[in-house]
DNA sequence: GTATGTTTCAAACAGCTGTTTAAGCCATGA
DNA sequence: TCATGGCTTAAACAGCTGTTTGAAACATAC
């Protein structure tokens, strides 16, 4: 067996997103603009339907509720995401299949090609998407969290495999900790969650993806890679 | 000149919190903890006034608005805090004003220390401060947001200066970047902003300041101190 | 005692919220 | 030609929103 295999179906033939009709798609591109701006709960029907230019009703005959709508706003763009990542995974994993372990820039990279590719291209919603997923995870939606970790509770835990097979001289915990850490440094870079900015004191608000990856990877992969209480640093 | 002084004032007599009756703190309590869990837009005043248990006019009375009424909750905690770290730096200097540069280590502890003993401390509003600052930073309350960096927008200075002196061989482009990505890890780390934790498969979740500091520290100094475009790493 | 200024209170204000209803439109296929 | 089913429409629904009002309760000072 040294052709590994994607040990979950969504990479080829996973849960796609439905087709919408005109009016949906309306209405999910003005309401995923709003979201991002004001939040979900400072967005209103009218607000959203005023600028898709369909009717008030629309929105609940075509989604059910405002919930729902909401859900499908998020799942429209994260399924593709999902699906790009895990195709990294796949992909490292053949390629590493001789070697003994993967190298932890290349288990970065595989989380960052996707986001950059997502963030290049307007038609699945660029830089918007990451921004949207930062209101996911500081508003908490209970239902969408449950419909994430049901359908796609897998992701986390093959780049766990991957971190882990990459870093063979960390305990377990600690490379949960790095995950954790490394990933929040690669999605708050993404989303622009810049606490500087705050003080309107951050030169680095530029949102190129590029410049973003240039600072970011080696940043991240330093903090990986660091050695563990006096051990020396995996390769 | 070898006795750093602070640059600023608001370490010794800068913007104090304004004194709260009994019933404004009350307010403030149940407001916070609201804010945080459900976000500003989605916490009515009903709601607010109905578990401080007091009248739902006392808000408007008190402060003058709801939009008065949060950005009250959040400078109440954000003083404090502010003028520690600030403390944290003048030490810093004034340990560091005979030697060449200061370790980045030092510059990353006078962030943690405050963040740490904020998080510990119930009367301060404990580890609930900074998910509302995490609420802040992705709602964007335009007039707080100038507050802040009207009042506080030297407090960013003062750690550029710092860490770009504990990183003599980079360019000030890549010192602010470092910064920026470092900050980001300490911030949501403390927040608890976990994007793992989305997909139910976060192990991490504790959250338990020495915990975090023990992980994160390490991390953050290795992507601070990392080596520059083929440059040795800063001592 | 009265007068003064501060704080509370219930009630009402106009406006917005998500959702539902029933009538209408319009293309499809028999 | 008529009927069917998908889609749109304006209107109304009950309920909640932040804010204001004027009267009542309160403490303080004279």
């Amino acid at each position: 067996m040294n052709q590994a295999k994607p040990s979950i179906p969504i990479g080829q033939d996973g849960p796609a997103e439905p087709k919408y009709s005109e009016t949906a798609v309306r209405i999910l591109d003005a309401a995923e603009g709003l979201f991002v701006e004001l939040g979900m709960a400072a967005t209103s029907l009218r607000l959203i339907t005023q600028q898709a230019g369909v009717n008030l009703a629309a929105v609940n005959y075509h989604f059910r509720s405002k919930d729902a709508l909401f859900e499908a706003v998020f799942l429209r763009r994260f399924g593709p995401w999902a699906r790009a990542c895990l195709e990294e995974l796949d992909a490292l994993e053949r390629r590493v299949a001789g070697q003994p372990q993967a190298l932890t820039a290349e288990v970065v990279m595989s989380y960052v090609r996707p986001a950059v590719a997502l963030s290049k291209d307007p038609a699945r919603g660029g830089a918007m998407f990451v921004r949207l997923f930062s209101r996911v995870l500081v508003e908490n939606h209970r239902q969408l969290r449950e419909t994430m970790s049901r359908q796609y509770g897998d992701l986390v835990t093959r780049y766990a495999r991957a971190l882990g097979r990459a870093l063979p001289g960390l305990s377990e915990e600690e490379v949960e900790w790095r995950m954790h850490l490394g990933f929040s440094v690669m999605f708050h870079a993404f989303a622009g969650n810049d606490i500087l900015k705050v003080f309107g004191r951050s030169a680095v608000s530029a949102r190129d993806p590029d410049l973003i990856v240039k600072h970011m990877v080696p940043f991240v992969v330093a903090g990986l890679t660091s050695p563990s209480a006096g051990r020396p640093p995996g390769p």
